[in-house]
DNA sequence: GTCTATAAAGGGATAGAC
DNA sequence: GTCTATCCCTTTATAGAC
């Protein structure tokens, strides 16, 4: 029988290798590597366990592809607002209007990606491959830049970038927290992700005000 | 062999109840509960496996003992410094400091804790005990206060709460990825937290201006 | 490619001697 | 209380028929 737990994938267009892929997706993002059972993955696939050998040799190589595939989804869009030739204060509201909403649709993600932090830290940045990202490059002279016009108060860009990031990404984290703590439901979080679309930018900027 | 990994707990003061809890406690912060092998936490406690079930019956309840403990250290020192009758501006950074300085001597305690909210959201909420917390009754009657006498802009506390434990707590969990974006040594971790003590109530503080 | 059956390994838990 | 040896269930992985 079909777990009931995941969305269905069954659509019959759907090649037997992206059936798992997507199942596995699913699974591995909300159990982790050494949570999850290649049964469950095959349960949510509608297949036999055997087939995610055939297709995938190992758990090990299963979850490398799905992780690889996720984190190349995500990653690159995260840094590349940033880089853009735009005003500062454009470039943030976009970048948190964007990233929530991507969060909204998969609220897995950063405790998927965050997990793996701690056992392959190596792997993670490497296929983040931020290091290597001119972004990076241009946001820190446009905060040179600003400030010495006058513009906005210095500051360093791994302080800039930690305080968009944490805004952003950590109430995902500690959602159910949150939802005890102020007595919020799924849709009172969602509205809360809402306000917030509007309040981080303004944190983020009167924070700026020279 | 021991395993040098885990920092050394072999002192013969320890009872071997107490060898164990510290091994587990290594282990289980670092693996979490399905990545932690009893083999291991025998070995870092250097004893043999027979005697974690001797003192703790299972795995499950060892590892249950653990977690309300350390959960138990942490979190009632959250909220309590916010619930105290000082100034707002005090008791934030007060919450700051302290809070960066505890999670600099315990870094993987906001992996811990999220990952358990994972699998048993419900445990970690009732141990945690926020809900009937007072404190946060009282921060949001000051909240309010302050917002009517026209000292600070009005802010949910739901916001006020999500902007400063975010600030706080996400650089730990993301420490690989900002040492890897931005170059920093382990020592340049360590000063960049000691800048956020200073950066994060300025933080604060600059967006509740009227 | 897909299935059933089964091997092989891993790991939690226990028995029983000391 | 502590150890060795071992049980046995779970889970990964493979063999082989179709």
């Amino acid at each position: 029988m079909v777990n009931s737990l995941y969305i269905c994938i069954m659509e019959r267009d759907l090649s037997t290798e992206e059936r798992i892929k997507e199942a596995a997706k699913q699974v591995f993002i909300i159990k982790g590597l050494a949570g999850a059972r290649m049964q469950e993955i095959a349960d949510a696939a509608n297949i036999n366990k055997a087939m995610l050998h055939y297709y995938f040799r190992s758990k090990d190589q299963l979850f490398k592809k799905i992780f690889d595939e996720v984190i190349g989804e995500f990653a690159p869009k995260i840094l590349s607002i940033l880089g853009e030739k735009r005003p500062l204060e454009v470039k943030v509201k976009d970048f948190v209007h964007q990233y929530l909403d991507m969060l909204s649709k998969n609220p897995f993600i950063p405790l998927f990606l965050i997990s793996e932090l701690r056992d392959q830290p190596e792997h993670v940045i490497e296929k983040v491959g931020i290091k290597r990202s001119g972004a990076l490059d241009h946001l820190d002279q446009q905060l040179k830049t600003e400030a010495q016009a006058g513009n906005i108060r210095s500051i360093a860009p791994a302080h800039f970038m930690a305080n968009l990031i944490s805004l952003s990404i950590f109430p995902f984290l500690a959602k159910p927290i949150l939802q005890s703590m102020f007595q919020m439901s799924d849709e009172d979080f969602s509205s809360f992700i809402e306000e917030r679309k509007v309040l981080i930018p303004q944190l983020i900027m009167s924070s700026l005000k020279p």
